[in-house]
DNA sequence: CTGGATCCTCTGCGATACTG
DNA sequence: CAGTATCGCAGAGGATCCAG
């Protein structure tokens, strides 16, 4: 929140360009963290792909994150979930029109990544 | 003797592509988080800024913060810290070519925050 | 096979105070 | 002005077991 000097001086004009609100930190808080970005480009890749082939795809997560981020991605719009009532179950994922439009973004920060040389810290 | 294809495919057998040590993971970790992407932001913007501009214009962070995130990028080799020996102190900051080439993608991610309405949570 | 439920660790981040 | 130094928390992420 804004204290009483912070208003006092809101009108001045500013010298440089703020930054609240910035869509690409709201872009990061939806689609950033651990595991989300690959996820997504696993998609990208692969088109539909269950549970246990994202699992077994991704080095290193836990069934725990796994379903956890889907539900995410899932809520946000970006994947589809589609179950098939069988025994044993069988879960498909794959991404909405909105989630595909992601491609172009992360195929840039993979080559800028690649072209820069992020070394392993 | 085999060529590398050979191996290469021998060992791909496997369905589905794999993500282990995927450039876009090594991306996000190193541009990621909460308040790097603005403050690179800021400074395609503005092109040079001192640090109590940036602490002004990213609304919410702290000195702490901010000192702390300005020196990983640095370290990255994504800005330069340029210091002038005054007093009061003075240090100007500003992007390295590696930092500006990060333009076009933190706009594609700006652009598809607004496109996609991505509502406050 | 696809998760949910617990419990635990670790660290990113915040608040505040202090300094050359 | 441009930072450090401390303290502390909440939530991201990990390990393991359990269930439909």
């Amino acid at each position: 929140m804004m204290n009483k000097e912070d208003i006092a001086t809101k009108k001045n004009e500013k010298k440089y360009q703020q930054a609240n609100e910035c869509p690409i930190t709201i872009f990061m808080e939806k689609i950033g963290g651990k595991w989300k970005p690959v996820i997504i480009w696993l998609l990208i890749l692969n088109k539909v792909m269950r549970f246990n082939e994202l699992d077994k795809s991704i080095d290193g997560i836990s069934q725990k994150m796994l379903s956890q981020q889907l539900k995410d991605l899932e809520q946000l719009g970006i994947l589809n979930r589609k179950s098939y009532p069988v025994i044993p179950p069988k879960v498909e994922y794959s991404l909405t029109p909105k989630g595909q439009s992601l491609e172009p973004i992360l195929d840039a920060m993979k080559t800028w990544a690649n072209d820069n040389v992020l070394y392993s810290k």
